[in-house]
DNA sequence: AGCACGATTAACT
DNA sequence: GTTAATCGTGCTC
C-alpha cells in the first residue's frame, strides 16, 4: 500500500502526467456487496495526451459539451466515456480548471485482485487481460458511473496510488492509437507513453522502437 | 429526425 | 489482414 497522488500530480502539463503516471498504481475498490472493499490494482504501462481545444484529436475540439464537460472540470477526476458501442474508456483529468485536458489510461499490468480480472476477462490469456484502454475498464469495473468521479477524495472507489518512477531507457513514446481522421500534426503528435517490455535481465543494446498497434 | 463515425475489441479469412 | 458488433455524440437538414 502507497501515498495516494494528490491533486498536484494531475494538476501539471499534461504530457508530464502521461509520462510521470507510468510505474503508478490504478486502484479500484469495490463497493458492491459480494466483494466489499476488494481490492482490483494494476501498474500503468501506457498512457497518452489530450490537450485543450486546439488539439484536434481531443473531443474537446468541439469545445464544450455535456459529455466533455468533465475535462473542463478541475484536475484529478476521473473522465470515462462510451465509444464503438461498447467501451468504456478512462482518462485522468490534467491541468487547471477551464482547460480541457486528460491523460488516457491504456495498459496495466495487473497486480492486485487477479481472481476477479480473470473472472471479467473469462478464458483470456493473462497478457490479454489490461493491454487495451477498454480492457482495462472491463477488468477493473469502470463505467460511465464513475465519470466526473473525484479520484483524491478520501473515499474514491478509483484513486491512483505512488511507484516506482520508470527511467526513460524504458519508455517509449510515439505517435497516439487510433485517430484514423485526425488531421495533421494531431494525428502524428508523439504523445503516447509506453513502458518497454522486456525480459528483466535482458541487455541486447536494442534500440527501443516506437511501436504501434 | 437522420446520419456518419468513433481515443476498440474479438473473431474470422 | 479484414470486419462485425453496437450506440452515444455532435453535426446537418
Amino acid at each position: 500500500m502507497f501515498p495516494r497522488l494528490s491533486r498536484d500530480f494531475f494538476a501539471r502539463p499534461t504530457l508530464t502526467v502521461a509520462r510521470t503516471v507510468l510505474g503508478r498504481r490504478l486502484v479500484r475498490l469495490l463497493d458492491e456487496p459480494s466483494a466489499k472493499g476488494a481490492r482490483i490494482s494494476g501498474i500503468i504501462t501506457e498512457a497518452e495526451a489530450y490537450i485543450g481545444e486546439s488539439d484536434l484529436g481531443c473531443h474537446a475540439h468541439h469545445g464544450r459539451t455535456p459529455r466533455t464537460a468533465v475535462m473542463y472540470g478541475p484536475p484529478g477526476h476521473a473522465y470515462v466515456y462510451f465509444t464503438y458501442g461498447m467501451h468504456w474508456m478512462l482518462n485522468f483529468v490534467t491541468e487547471t480548471e477551464g482547460f480541457p485536458a486528460a491523460v488516457l489510461i491504456r495498459a496495466l499490468q495487473p497486480v492486485e485482485g487477479l481472481e476477479i480480472i480473470a473472472a471479467r476477462r473469462k478464458g483470456r490469456p493473462q497478457p490479454e487481460w489490461t493491454d487495451g484502454p477498454g480492457k482495462i475498464c472491463q477488468a477493473l469495473g469502470i463505467d460511465g458511473g464513475l465519470n466526473g468521479a473525484d479520484l483524491c477524495a478520501t473515499d474514491a472507489p478509483l484513486f491512483v496510488e505512488a511507484g516506482d518512477p520508470v527511467p526513460d531507457e524504458c519508455v517509449t513514446i510515439g505517435p497516439r492509437v487510433g485517430l484514423i481522421s485526425v488531421p495533421e500534426p494531431w494525428k502524428s503528435m508523439p504523445w503516447r507513453f509506453r513502458v518497454e517490455e522486456r525480459i528483466t535481465t535482458e541487455r541486447d543494446g536494442r534500440t527501443p522502437q516506437s511501436t504501434q498497434r
